[in-house]
DNA sequence: ATCCCGAGGG
DNA sequence: CCCTCTGGAT
C-alpha cells in the first residue's frame, strides 16, 4: 500500500479546482428556504442530520405560521412538533427552537444576534450552524464543515484531519482568500450532486483530473 | 463516547 | 436491508 500524502495540496491545483467550480456554479447559495435571519437560523438548526429538501418541506408550512420568534414561542413545543415531526431528531429540535425563540425575545429584542458568540449561545446552535448563518448573511466568510465539506475536502486533498474543527482550520490555510466566501457552498453542492458519498459521479465531475481520489489513481495505487 | 431520530436512496 | 443527510448537547 503506497501511502501518497495528499496534504498539503499544491496551491496551483487548489486555485484551478475553485476556478472550475466557480465556472460551473457562478452564484451558489443555500438551498434552504428562509425569509429573514430568524427563519434562516431556524432552518439551519433544523437541517442537522437531515436533507434540506426534507427541511424545506416542513418549514414551508411552519414559516407561514411562525416566521418570528414571537410567533414561534407562541406555538410552544406542542404546537411546533407536528410541523417538524418528519425531520430527524425532531424532539430535540422542537425543544431547542422554542427555547431559542424565548431567548431571542428576552435577551435580544426579538432579533437574531449576528455575531458568533451570541449565536452559539443559542440552544441548538453550534459552530457549524453559526458559520452557515454568518456566511450566508455576509457577516463573515466562514467554512462550515458538514458531512459534504468533510468528505469532499478529504477526497480532494484539501484536508486530512479527522474532526470538523481541524478540517475547517486546514481549509482556511489552503483555500485562497478570494474564493473563501463561496467555497463553502461550492464544496457542499459539489458533494451533494457530484462527489456523493456512495458512488461519486466522477464521469460527470469537472475536476476529476485534479482529484487524488479519482478511480484510476485509486486503482493504480492498489 | 453516546444519544437524539425520520425520510429517501440504492 | 443499510447508508446518508448542511450537528448539538450531555
Amino acid at each position: 500500500m503506497v501511502s501518497v500524502s495528499r496534504f498539503p495540496p499544491d496551491p496551483d491545483r487548489v486555485e484551478e479546482i475553485f476556478a472550475r467550480l466557480a465556472r460551473v456554479m457562478p452564484e451558489p447559495k443555500t438551498e434552504l428556504n428562509f425569509t429573514n435571519p430568524f427563519t434562516l437560523v431556524s432552518a439551519v438548526a433544523l437541517s442537522a442530520q437531515a436533507t434540506d429538501v426534507g427541511v424545506n418541506k416542513a418549514t414551508t408550512a411552519l414559516f407561514a405560521v411562525a416566521d418570528t420568534p414571537q410567533k414561534m414561542a407562541a406555538l410552544g413545543v406542542e404546537g411546533l412538533t407536528p410541523y417538524i415531526a418528519s425531520i430527524g431528531l425532531y424532539r430535540n429540535k422542537a425543544k431547542n427552537l422554542i427555547a431559542m425563540s424565548q431567548i431571542l425575545i428576552e435577551r435580544h429584542g426579538g432579533e437574531v444576534p449576528l455575531n458568533r458568540a451570541d449565536l452559539q449561545a443559542l440552544p441548538g446552535v453550534g459552530r457549524k450552524t453559526a458559520s452557515v448563518v454568518l456566511n450566508e448573511l455576509g457577516i463573515e466568510p466562514a467554512i462550515a464543515v458538514d458531512t459534504h465539506v468533510f468528505r469532499v475536502s478529504h477526497r480532494l486533498g484539501l484536508a486530512n484531519a479527522n474532526t470538523p474543527d481541524k478540517v475547517e482550520a486546514q481549509l482556511h490555510q489552503v483555500v485562497p482568500e478570494h474564493w473563501l466566501p463561496k467555497a463553502h457552498h461550492w464544496l457542499i453542492l459539489h458533494g451533494r450532486y457530484t462527489c456523493v458519498a456512495r458512488r461519486p459521479k466522477c464521469e460527470a465531475c469537472v475536476i476529476s483530473d485534479l482529484c487524488p481520489a479519482r478511480p484510476d489513481l485509486m486503482a493504480a495505487r492498489a
